[in-house]
DNA sequence: TAAAATTAATTGCTATGACAACTACTTTGG
DNA sequence: CCAAAGTAGTTGTCATAGCAATTAATTTTA
């Protein structure tokens, strides 16, 4: 098989670039995409531990800490150490941290509407179904090896 | 819009555990899936300069460099000097690299088929067929950006 | 209850992505 | 023909992905 036809080529090609287009668009507010996108799970959600955190962002939970700590550092979040388990830090999200929500939130919406463009809603759903159904089975399989 | 609707982040959690998959597979070669997409590249369509590879793997040409001389080191690739054009270097794979080819090829299929296994073709060919139109729009995008 | 096993978070390390600056070579334009 | 502009590749830097190992705190177990 070709790489051009490997579904894990495209769907890398494709993060690279929609990734590249938001951070040109999020340029000016200094925030990074990956940062963005803590920030936002954070405002949704509340009162996570970072280990949750890390889950919901599907992210490494080694990567939420340095993407945390680059939010902290720029006063958007503060970390909180959970009372009841003095292990886990809930990290809270500032009032500058939503105001920073607010103002990107569009961008992003911006973006969006951009690469989607000559998308219909249905294929943009349909899409949005075949992305999650892999992300569940790639999400199987690495469980698979891992617990033991 | 919720994170978990944002197509964005659909795409890179998506990409993100298939690469992760994919490497837990290619683990044992002692490749990176970033090395292996170029290398496959480079086992499909010889004599690219390095600028032309980076453009047909879709990566930034520095990290098209770096992966080069990770590839280099193990002894999969040698970067031959252009003779028509002194500034570059047209990566050649060794047979070696053929080898290794030859051997991850079958690995990285079953890692596509694993994260497929719940997909008709057709509902594969629908996906990848989006995808593109995602990464050629933003793409578009951000064309519309540069050059001045 | 004290030691052992677990767990949450952090730090160290390597590879990659992206951008800016630099070097070496080529092409252009006067 | 030569200086200026352009181009290919590299290097430096920062942010992120992922793994291994460490630390601090909690839970389990003998």
């Amino acid at each position: 098989m070709l790489l051009d036809d490997s579904i894990g080529f495209l769907i890398s090609r494709t993060g690279r670039r929609v990734t590249q287009l938001l951070a040109l668009h999020l340029a000016s507010t200094g925030i990074t995409t990956e940062q963005w996108s803590v920030l936002a799970r954070l405002c949704e959600e509340d009162a996570l531990s970072q280990k949750e955190l890390a889950s919901r962002v599907s992210k490494d939970q080694t990567n939420v800490t340095r993407i945390l700590d680059q939010l902290e550092r720029k006063g958007l979040i503060v970390r909180v150490v959970n009372p009841e388990d003095r292990r886990s830090h809930l990290p809270s999200v500032t009032a500058e941290g939503r105001a920073a929500y607010g103002e990107i939130a569009p961008l992003e919406e911006n973006v969006i509407s951009l690469v989607t463009e000559g998308l219909t809603p249905a294929q943009l759903s349909t899409l949005k179904e075949l992305l999650n159904r892999i992300a569940d089975a790639a999400g199987r399989h690495l469980n698979d090896n891992k617990p033991e």
